[in-house]
DNA sequence: AATTTATGTCAGCCATGTTGACATATCAGG
DNA sequence: CCTGATATGTCAACATGGCTGACATAAATT
């Protein structure tokens, strides 16, 4: 049922690009690393994905709880930066994670407009719940790598992330410790 | 503008949990890794992003176009496991992308019900201006890597997906080469 | 002939993204 | 102190891309 169509042998058409094309494209397609970012990040985000159904959430809110619960003190602000997404996506799914209490509010103490956001005990723990999914999965997969492999795979997937314009967690994860900045 | 709050010294929280625990977790979250993978693939997707707006399509129009001119000869139900999602959400796409020109279906030689599925010229050149977009950002990054870190990157994203119940593209691509099966 | 399979299609729902407009509170500068 | 810029909240309306369930057709299988 699953395997209909074998006859009709499948291969990979980007095989051709191995003809070099009179040298004038330096770079083949990475064909094979585009597809496999595809299906691994799929099953990434498909672990979590089953738990948060369970708590009638959605990636969205995993993302908000997630990155308040890393980086105490988020402004709304930063969060938009981070998130590249509207106020009013981000508000519906904040909306309901300041109801149900996995994430508090305060105002800021320099700037009272501000609302700083902190996850509960109960935001914590469904973090904590998703990232040890994610983080088996991830450890499974490093595990067969030779060591350096962790260092390797972190130079590459932080290679692959824009500098310009980086918001302040990103700052804070590529080049790592808190950001001092000489602002009051 | 940008930023603001920095008197309010943000500082991951996950350091904590460089506090062993009793000894009774043995695997810290990997929140760096997770935070990188986050955003690399926001990027990385972002890439495409641009260029399908101008087109009038979307991420799903993507990826069924891509898979399709990797894939020749796909059917609809190999389609349906590779994207994992339903019948509906692909055809709304698929029919577009047919009308548009971008593919052409011919009936299975073996089993007529079929639709076998075919990227037309003009499907190709979509599909290879956006893997060369993204080839550039992962040539990008394999490049202050050490040798070797092509190899480690395409292992490591392997060993990150699912193993249970592999559709045929994936076959494909984690096993190499063309399937072979002895049906007919 | 009857059943199963591969596909297409319809109606409608939900989650999550978008825009634009507008209200409020607060900060910061003249 | 007043004024304008800023941080946030909110409302209405819309688009995309997931989902479900029901049903139709054609072709294969038994």
């Amino acid at each position: 049922m699953a395997d209909i169509n074998f006859n009709e042998m499948i291969r990979p058409s980007g095989e051709r690009s191995a003809e070099p094309a009179a040298g004038t494209d330096p770079r083949p397609p990475r064909w094979d690393i585009v597809e496999l970012l595809f299906f691994a990040y799929r099953d990434f985000v498909g672990d979590a994905d089953h738990v948060l159904e369970a708590f009638g959430f959605g990636r969205a809110h995993h993302r908000v709880v997630h990155f308040v619960c890393r980086y105490p003190g988020l402004t709304v602000a930063d969060l938009l930066d981070v998130l590249r997404i509207t106020k009013q996506s981000l508000s519906r799914v904040l909306k309901q994670l300041l109801d149900e209490g996995y994430i508090v509010q305060k105002a800021g103490d320099s700037d009272r407009r501000q609302r700083l956001l902190f996850a509960t005990a109960k935001g914590e723990a469904l973090v904590e719940k998703l990232a040890r999914l994610q983080t088996e999965r991830i450890d499974r997969a490093l595990r067969d790598l030779g060591p350096g492999g962790a260092e390797t795979v972190g130079k590459f997937l932080r290679a692959m992330i824009d500098r310009d314009d980086p918001d302040k967690v990103l700052q804070t994860i590529l080049h790592g410790g808190a950001i001092a900045k000489d602002v009051t």
